[in-house]
RNA sequence: GGGCGGUUAGCUCAGUUGGUUAGAGCGCCUGCCUUACAAGCAGGAGGUCGCAGGUUCGAGUCCUGCACUGCCCA
């Protein structure tokens, strides 16, 4: 292959390339390590999406982070193991299969479990692998060979051991309980999956006559239709407005039933009228004070909300049409005496939108506390770290205020619950596979329980499940604990502490081979149990106007869009840059587009390089592999002063980069790159060299040498981020025979402290100061570009004049000037003169300067310096500041004052010069 | 109702344990197609860090209150 590049870079098509390149050659695929590995491991699972999902800038956000913090590990010599699969989704994936069968004038129902279940598999075959097919186009390096589905026979075996155990240890119970039901999707949900609107809506007052008076008790209702189902109207106790009440009966309106007045903390004076109509079936506050009471529990409505035979002659009627109805009927006959407007917190189901309701049904639960104990205990003593930490607190409370989990669904596509009823004697039996006979009666008429479990049972178990448990593994000996969790904090409960919990729970008395914990520096971690040791908790993607993304307010951002128009590269490093952790990201295209400039910049950098190496050939190439892997850059020769401020430069940034990202700070990583790349290696660096690399013989070829070791550099300290870009150049640098098959398969840049050299970069900065202000005053003057002007330097410091002369060629190049002359007074009086604490200069030119807006510009300059003297004087001045402040601080402020003393005096002094007011 | 976050340049955002004269990108203004790059280069304007107090030698950073705003939980 020719070192190069198109001269256009076009993100489409390299990228497209170098993804399918590492999925086909299987590049992070990973062994099992063999007994006595000695390498460090770092294991991470990818939060399955949902196999019926697209990707979204969510999937992307989260993918992209994991993605870096996985290059970096496996750069830096981890056995790097990145787990992806996808999510069954029970209620989406249906719902998904039977929108279609729906179309097709076809209903599941009709059709019978089996063949719909059937149905649903083809469906997932065709179109399951989408979402994984997207993220090969986000270079997502994870181990395809691995690749799981939550309903996977071996998945699906784990998950019934994991029902099975946890029913024998009495952690599982059954039975009629008030639950979330979505009569949309006709199935309990969790009280996670509600989410809670305000709304407006009414509160309507009811009379309900007491018997054996003529007296009235009114109870106010936001669900008026539920007053079919009432067993009871409660009053507090202590309400001295009711005491004469007690033990009486009310005629319950239009049922005409008796119902009992009992005293309950139900019912709170403070509330309306202080009295509550108690429905056990249709409220879970109600249905706990109905066993308190040994109330009837009488269900009013069917699994589609509609009212049932209960209901008397409401039976049929939709939930709301039955409400119109009672409050129809009830003012008929005066039993409405009020309505109010009321705000409400309306449930809706999460997937569906539809109106919760509260609906009694049997179903299957876990006994969460036992469960929810350990995982309080494993954040508490920091065997799981989470980052950042107020999610820690978060977590906290919601464990200590967990409820049971209720895992049965009304679904057919899942993992049907491990259970089946005796039709003799309706005994229930749980077993691993499906029993001859009833563990009771001991009848061979047994029917599984039509249930499956809560999608998020499942992938609660991943962590162990894809390493290969029940078994004992040598996956699970050297991947678990996984290292690291990154999610969003939206799944925080859902996922993140239910695999805490089932991890804890299952994984007790684990132990993580010896050597690989120790060689992974987690020796000192005593619990192994954990799913993961870190978490780190990221925030959501916004739109520009920071709303929440969502289909039905029509703003998503398509990554795969945005990918398009700008490149993968571009699109991850706007994700990388803008994801400072705890703030959510406010996706801001602009930002994008100035990141494929970025990757523009270097691309052009590359061909510059490729130029040159082309050019100048011979010597040039980057060193060896095991050079690479020793701390700063082996290679590169430090012989002029740009070249060692770049070293220490380059060696600095590695350093702050690998703080960053250890510490998920993956803004901060992508900016210092950014700054460096472009800010000091393009501006500074190339343009300094150039006059070396136009020179003959060795002079070109060491600076080409070290052109090339630097960017090799460069490239492999940015590939976490810019994964395309980076594998695209450095192939090509390599001629088709790399030393490695990949980039990413090469060593992380890391820091060598030797090779920071802090003279240099304050030799380099004096240097810059210089240029710029030529440029300065250059552009002041209105000097045209293509004039090169003589110029005349004062500086103080026999070794800054030295160095500025010795460095007078970068000047006369970078600043277009042609005669340095070095004065023995000080310039600071001249018109149209720069100064610095470090010299004066000024440029020999017959245009006069603008006085007007010379003044102006140094009256604003002297402002500036002066409120630095006047803090500065007021602190020096200040023996409690003197006392108490650090050393460096005063010295560095003594220091500071100095330089604006000095700087105070030239600028006075141009000022009087110019006579201005 | 309980809890958590945000408020910094026209816009989008950085600013970790308090410590020089508060930064970036985009946008804007001026000038350049300078042989890697106009997706670029050079120069420039622009902020009393939401408001009011407090702690401190020193506050964008810590504390209290308020305002606005977003989220989570009930």
């Amino acid at each position: 292959m020719p070192q190069e590049l198109s001269k256009a870079y076009e993100p489409g098509a390299i990228e497209t390339r170098w993804a399918e390149y590492w999925v086909k050659e299987k590049l992070f695929s990973v062994a099992t390590p063999p007994a006595g590995e000695t390498r460090p491991v770092f294991t991470l699972l990818l939060p399955p999406p949902n196999v019926t999902g697209r990707l979204h800038m969510g999937h992307m956000l989260n993918q992209t982070q994991m993605d870096i913090v996985v290059r970096w590990h496996r750069m830096r010599g981890f056995i790097t193991l990145w787990l992806p699969g996808t999510d069954h989704a029970g209620i989406a994936t249906q719902m998904m299969v039977e929108k279609q069968l729906q179309s097709e004038g076809k209903k599941r129902r009709d059709m019978g479990r089996e063949a719909f279940i059937e149905r649903v598999w083809d469906w997932k075959r065709h179109y399951g692998g989408a979402i994984l097919d997207q993220m090969k186009r986000l270079g997502a390096s994870v181990d395809w060979d691995r690749e799981y589905f939550t309903m996977d026979e071996n998945l699906s075996h784990a998950v019934r051991e994991v029902f099975v155990q946890l029913y024998e240890q009495g952690l599982v119970y059954r039975g009629n309980y008030i639950v979330n039901w979505c009569p949309w999707h006709e199935t309990a949900i969790s009280d996670l999956e509600v989410k809670h609107e305000e709304v407006p809506g009414k509160l309507w007052e009811i009379r309900y006559p007491v018997i054996g008076t003529n007296e009235f008790i009114t109870v106010a209702t936001t669900r008026p239709e539920t007053m079919l189902g009432d067993t009871a109207i409660a009053v507090n106790p202590k309400d001295e407005r009711y005491v004469h009440l007690h033990g009486k009966k009310v005629l319950l309106p239009l049922m005409n039933r008796e119902i009992p007045i009992i005293t309950d903390e139900l019912a709170q004076p403070e509330f309306g009228t202080g009295a509550v109509k108690v429905t056990p079936a249709h409220d879970p506050n109600d249905f706990e004070a109905g066993k308190r009471h040994n109330l009837p529990q009488i269900n009013v409505m069917d699994g589609h909300a509609h009212m049932n035979e209960n209901a008397g002659r409401f039976q049929g009627l939709d939930r709301y049409e039955a409400r119109k109805r009672v409050l129809h009927d009830l003012t008929e006959h005066g039993f409405l005496v009020g309505e109010k407007d009321y705000t409400l917190a309306l449930g809706k189901c999460d997937r569906c939108g539809t109106v919760i309701e509260p609906r009694l049904s049997e179903q299957w639960f876990i006994k969460i506390k036992p469960l929810a104990e350990r995982a309080i205990e494993v954040v508490q003593n920091g065997a799981i770290t989470i980052v950042p930490e107020n999610f820690r607190q978060v977590y906290l409370n919601w464990m200590a205020n967990i409820h049971d989990w209720c895992v049965s669904r009304q679904l057919w596509w899942g993992h049907r619950i491990p259970a089946w009823t005796c039709t003799a004697c309706q005994h229930v039996t749980v077993a691993r596979e499906a029993p001859l006979t009833c563990d009771k009666c001991g009848s061979m008429e047994l029917e599984q329980v039509s249930d499956v479990l809560d999608t998020w049972f499942s992938s609660g178990l991943l962590p162990f499940t894809t390493l290969g448990w029940p078994e004992t593994t040598r996956d699970l000996d050297a991947f678990y604990p996984n290292t690291l969790m990154i999610t969003g904090f939206d799944i925080l409960f859902f996922w993140l502490a239910r695999m805490i919990m089932f991890g804890c729970h299952f994984m007790q008395g684990h132990r993580q081979d010896a050597t690989i914990k120790k060689a992974s520096g987690e020796a000192n971690r005593k619990d192994d149990s954990v799913p993961f040791r870190h978490v780190y908790i990221h925030a959501l993607v916004r739109d520009a106007e920071r709303q929440k993304m969502s289909k039905t307010k029509g703003n998503v951002i398509d990554p795969l869009e945005i990918i398009e128009r700008f490149g993968t590269d571009a699109t991850r490093f706007t994700l990388a840059a803008m994801a400072a952790p705890g703030t959510d990201i406010a996706f801001n295209e602009s930002r994008t587009e100035g990141y494929r400039a970025f990757a523009n910049k270097i691309w052009n950098a590359a061909r510059f390089m490729f130029m040159n190496v082309e050019r100048i050939g011979g010597g040039a190439g980057a060193p060896a592999r095991e050079l690479q892997n020793m701390p700063g850059i082996a290679g590169f020769t430090a012989i002029t002063l740009e070249d060692r401020w770049i070293l220490s430069r380059f060696n600095r940034v590695a350093a702050d980069v690998h703080d960053a990202l250890a510490a998920y700070r993956f803004h901060e990583a992508a900016n210092r790159i950014y700054d460096f790349f472009w800010g000091e290696f393009c501006d500074w660096y190339l343009e300094l060299i150039k006059p070396r690399l136009n020179m003959q013989g060795e002079a070109a070829k060491a600076a080409c040498a070290n052109l090339v070791n630097l960017f090799d550099a460069a490239l492999r300290l940015l590939h976490p981020v810019m994964p395309f870009i980076t594998e695209e150049i450095w192939q090509t640098m390599y001629e088709g025979n790399p030393p490695a098959k990949s980039i990413a398969l090469m060593p992380y840049p890391q820091a060598d402290v030797k090779q920071f050299d802090l003279g240099a970069e304050t030799e380099m900065s004096i240097l810059q100061d210089l240029i710029v202000s030529v440029r300065n005053l250059r552009a002041e003057l209105k000097v045209e570009p293509k004039v090169k002007v003589p110029v005349e330097i004062y500086a103080h410091e026999p070794e800054i004049r030295a160095m500025i002369d010795h460095n007078r060629a970068a000047l006369e190049r970078l600043a277009n000037v042609e005669k340095i002359t070095f004065v023995a007074g000080s310039l600071a009086k001249i018109a149209g003169a720069r100064s610095t604490a470090r010299f004066d200069v000024h440029i020999v030119y017959e245009r006069k300067i603008d006085v007007a807006a010379e003044c102006e510009r140094l009256k604003k300059e002297l402002d500036k310096i002066d409120k630095g003297i006047t803090s500065g004087q007021r602190q020096l001045g200040n023996q409690q500041f003197l006392a108490k402040a650090p050393a460096n601080v005063v010295e560095n402020l003594r220091k500071q004052q100095q330089e604006l003393a000095l700087l105070h005096e030239k600028t006075q002094s141009k000022l009087k010069e110019l006579g201005c007011r």
